[in-house]
DNA sequence: CCGGTTGTTCAGCG
DNA sequence: GCGCTGAACAACCG
């Protein structure tokens, strides 16, 4: 579900409940949610992934961390964690963290940071990594102050777009290398989201997951790399480590 | 049926 | 106070 396009595609999707009055409340999250009964809906919005529900005076921060998923105008057998009950349907979210922010959003979070954002700034990006030098280019991917919606396949696939191997520090990147890495990774983001709109996700993948690289036939590695230690595919033999 | 994971936070420790 | 590690959470796929 939920790295940055797929927060996108549920944002969309919520987009008929913007203005409505809140009915009902449910839900096992162990806060006050009884605070929304009666609030309108005055904006959904995302920043990277998480997913928000701005109400006049305090927004509702929405995270589906690796598990989360929603269901709208129908629900699964699982008890929610939120439930929001409008006049025509309703919006469930199962497995999320559900947090209340009091301070206006545009205060806590830089937009420009989101890859998926109207407001995305490249250059922004590319100061931001330059404060980096030896981190490595599969932690800084994955950085949500830098990246905010990109995740471990995002970053699988953008490495292996441009033919990066994820263990190159920042430093080492040659400077129209570094700037093809950020302009991969929104563009990348956006195919996924057509892909994961059309299904199709999956069938897309060049590197994630895969066991044998299709440019040069040799066999893609798995590793656990970097501060994030996350899972890397990568082609030792495509893609190239500058240092 | 078990193992693994598209993610993040927090406690505990040195 | 710092960085690092491991646990915790949770649900579905192969």
């Amino acid at each position: 579900m939920p790295e940055g396009p797929s927060i996108v595609i549920l944002k969309e999707a919520v987009q008929s409940f913007k203005g409505q009055h809140v009915l009902e409340v449910a839900g096992n999250r162990k806060i006050d949610l009884q605070r929304m009964e009666g609030q309108k809906v005055l904006d959904f919005l995302s920043f990277g992934k998480q997913f928000f529900i701005k109400f006049k005076k305090f927004s509702v921060r929405i995270h589906l961390l690796l598990f989360g998923t929603y269901r709208i105008n129908e629900r699964k057998e699982t008890a929610p964690r939120l439930r929001l009950i409008f006049k025509e349907g309703e919006l469930n979210f199962y497995g999320c963290s559900v947090q209340y922010v009091e301070e206006e959003l545009d205060a806590l979070y830089d937009w420009s940071a989101d890859i998926m954002a109207d407001t995305w700034d490249p250059g922004k990006a590319k100061m931001k990594l330059l404060k980096l030098p030896n981190a490595l280019v599969c932690d800084a991917l994955l950085n949500q102050d830098i990246f905010a919606g990109v995740g471990n396949i995002i970053k699988n696939e953008v490495l292996y777009r441009i033919r990066v191997h994820p263990e190159n520090a920042v430093k080492d990147l040659p400077e129209e290398k570094l700037e093809e890495l950020i302009k991969e990774a929104r563009n990348y983001s956006f195919d996924f989201l057509e892909w994961k709109k059309q299904f199709v996700l999956k069938k897309h993948w060049l590197a994630h997951t895969k066991k044998i690289c299709r440019r040069c036939d040799l066999p893609i590695k798995k590793l656990y790399l970097g501060k994030t230690n996350r899972r890397s595919f990568f082609c030792d033999n495509c893609q190239i480590t500058y240092a």
